[in-house]
DNA sequence: ACGGACATGTAAGCAGTTACATGATTGC
DNA sequence: GCAATCATGTAACTGCTTACATGTCCGT
């Protein structure tokens, strides 16, 4: 089975919302989509331009002063291609935690050093927790109930939420099953 | 920064607990480290060989019947790098959820197609927790309680169990917040 | 006899990251 | 005047997967 390259979805995704530059394609995935989908410049600009030649997007230059920027939007094309990718089934991905690998393997280690690992951790967990909860702060007062796209990204919000704590349940018992040894 | 090829350790790893042929590497890996870290085949067998070519890994030839096989084991150069990678602390990975990210854009989605994904992904978790459940039970009473690895599988499994549990009842929720709209 | 597990590998290709490169604008 | 942010892009590299390729052993 074929992999297709789904960045190509994101990036029509964002443009559904709304027309927009690379830059500011980033911009959201950095702040809304960042949890759980990220693109790098590498792979935005290019896939743009790649997307245009298909007839998917079509860019139009603004100037803002004398800064130039393209700013792309969806053809009636590329709006069918994201459609159809959006009622298919969804792949799971291969997601890969340098954490647990150290974990399964720390009959290796002394105590102190996974410990040390889990305590790190539980602290980036805890700002990523603080994280989730500052965005939605935001997303449930800023942005009005009727805005179609609100109850999608609280939802996905949610889920970022969800994991985190449970994320932080496991680290506090596992540091009991540790300590207790 | 430049980031390392982190496939050795997970090889080294499983190279430390006892010595190994490729194959049961990755077989290994399907049992117990799925939910967090896999490799394929066109991996394996290459890193092993690169392993061997920096003296981290030695191979030696078993014939089982007239089928060949090579078993991998360590050197100490092999667990001092190990050990050294065990002790730093875990960067986190990327991960890329395409029901998220299919979830993130549902605003354009009809509301059947949006359950039906929900619904498909809930099966799907609820297969995984059972997978879980089915390992916990072996481990819980085929490994004896001195062996000191047990402690770290089971921990990585819970980590496993807790999120596919967290997931289900996000999902729960979701499809509810979509059925009273 | 046949299917499934055992067992090892190569080749091709796409994906994705890091580093490199450049320049304007805005706020302090 | 300087730093941060806006804004866009290329080049090189590594990583990882899919598909290909081959053959044995064991149980039914």
């Amino acid at each position: 089975m074929k992999k297709v390259n789904k960045s190509r979805y994101a990036i029509l995704g964002m443009l559904m919302e709304k027309s927009r530059s690379g830059y500011s394609i980033l911009n959201m995935m950095q702040q809304s989509t960042a949890h759980f989908w990220q693109e790098s410049d590498a792979s935005v600009y290019p896939m743009l331009k790649k997307l245009e030649a298909e007839g998917m997007v079509t860019s139009q230059s603004e100037l803002n002063g004398k800064r130039e920027r393209n700013i792309f939007s969806i053809t009636a094309a590329g709006k069918k291609e994201f459609s159809e990718w959006l009622s298919l089934p969804a792949e799971d991905g291969t997601h890969r935690d340098e954490l647990l690998l150290k974990l399964f393997f720390s009959a290796n280690a002394t105590k102190q050093d996974v410990l040390k690992q889990l305590l790190l951790h539980q602290k980036k967990v805890k700002e990523t927790e603080q994280r989730f909860r500052d965005v939605e702060e935001k997303i449930l007062s800023q942005i009005p109930d009727e805005y179609e796209h609100k109850i999608f990204w609280v939802m996905t919000l949610q889920n970022g939420k969800a994991h985190a704590q449970a994320e932080l349940k496991w680290i506090a018992e596992s540091i009991g099953v540790l300590e207790k040894k």
